[in-house]
DNA sequence: CGAAGCGTTGAGTGCTTTCAATAGTTGTGG
DNA sequence: CCACAACTATTGAAAGCACTCAACGCTTCG
């Protein structure tokens, strides 16, 4: 439970605080002969660094809350390539999207190791038609995700690729903030060319600019670690930051 | 009930047969009196071209459901452009990003004369606490749009604008074709700058594309009229089309 | 130590945008 | 009913941003 001081995503001070499922969760204090008063069955799963979640084309049985950590979403596009759809730190649900299709489309993959609670999917719809708080929370989980991916839309079909990029940066950085961290200094998780597929930039443009911010002392960077000195500054190149529905992307945890 | 031989959004033949609610509906030949046995208490509204369903920042009470006719949904980006976020045809639920925020992200505007059911979604949370199905249904429908939204940003972040346009319109094409109308003959009540938003390019591109396209005897287009007179060249410039999510897109009527 | 992978930097190209002009369409009011 | 205005769509020319190709440096790991 306790952890080091370096700001590293896989040591959150305190794994479960944020989660959504939190209030509900067997992992609460109680034991497993609670179970029925605190509904979900948590199996914990630790993920090694490059390790699968789940696949594409999975069959859909599970979600995952994310405890510590961070998790990549991608899938593989016609020419072989991956296509990078989300970043997940902890606190965040995946596997929703497959809800409908009964398997997944994306594969999760864990950026570095990482601790995710395995939820039975079938399980926690029953739980939400007993509890109205749950549903709400998952009806809210969701909404978001459809929130946040049409910020991602209008701003990679309508920002430049600074912006895209100063964009992605400030909303790592409130992330972080949001739980309990440095909105300054952080490591980040994610390749280059993961950062760059998620923001539809070639690899060698998002290399340019992160030189480019550190020349004009926006940031420091490097390798994985960052800091972002001028944050007024960023915000300034990334001028949509504040208009869009960004802010608000991070799961919050009130239920009703 | 009958219609028009013509192929138009606003006439389609069974404005409920494909609605997602359909079997919850308290029009499906009941009156006033059954509200009870069928629960949802539809409010028809008629809406005309240009009208606004609800608008950023209204607050959010319903949701809705098109009976006939498009809209588009659209948010305004710092610039005071407009970005066009979604167009949706008949059986499409509207508003449910709104439900974590508690206000619309983004205005709702009919794009011909069209009729939406407005669904109080206070009532239809209460009412998928009783009903596992509409509650299964909930989800799903947000389920596929959260997929839909991962393929429009994965389409939009790695194809070429031609390859997007090709892509759009077989998507459209797909569309009708699930609601029992021609796969290569439509009217597209978009415009051209609204096709151009929604695919993250500019109006000019889509119109000089438009008319390689037809030069290239892929189609016909007159105005808003439509002929995919090639329907496999098209899918061949949009070679992702057939790997990604995409013709999952539309909502289907299962539940559970 | 060499190989492999990731990241950076440079040069040149090309796709898409921007700017600009024209044509076609719709709507309004005299 | 026509004229005018406003809007939408098309087409051309030029410019720019980001990409591709290519080479090199750094780090990691067997």
């Amino acid at each position: 439970m306790k952890t080091h001081a370096v700001v590293d995503c896989s040591t959150f001070r305190s794994s479960c605080q944020y989660c959504n499922l939190y209030q509900f969760c067997l992992s609460t204090g109680a034991s497993k002969h609670d179970e029925k008063a605190n509904p979900i069955y948590k199996q914990c799963r630790k993920i090694e660094h490059g390790e699968y979640l789940f696949r594409e084309d999975d069959p859909f049985n599970n979600i995952y809350a994310i405890r510590t950590g961070s998790v990549k979403t991608c899938a593989i596009i016609e020419n072989g390539s991956e296509q990078v759809t989300g970043f997940h730190l902890p606190s965040e649900l995946l596997g929703l999207n497959a809800i409908s299709k009964g398997f997944h489309t994306e594969s999760a993959i864990a950026l570095e190791t990482s601790s995710v609670c395995e939820i039975p999917f079938e399980r926690l719809e029953e739980l939400a038609n007993e509890k109205p708080a749950i549903q709400h929370l998952l009806l809210n989980a969701m909404s978001e995700e459809i929130q946040h991916d049409h910020y991602q839309l209008t701003m990679i079909s309508r920002m430049s690729a600074e912006a895209r990029l100063a964009s992605f940066l400030l909303c790592i950085s409130y992330h972080f903030q949001q739980r309990g961290f440095s909105a300054t200094e952080f490591n980040l998780s994610l390749s280059r060319s993961d950062v760059a597929s998620l923001l539809g930039l070639a690899v060698e443009t998002v290399s340019r600019l992160l030189s480019r911010f550190q020349k004009e002392g926006l940031l420091c960077v490097n390798r994985k670690y960052f800091v972002l000195s001028d944050i007024e500054g960023l915000k300034q190149i990334s001028p949509k930051y504040s208009s869009l529905p960004y802010s608000s992307y991070t799961i919050s945890n009130q239920a009703s």
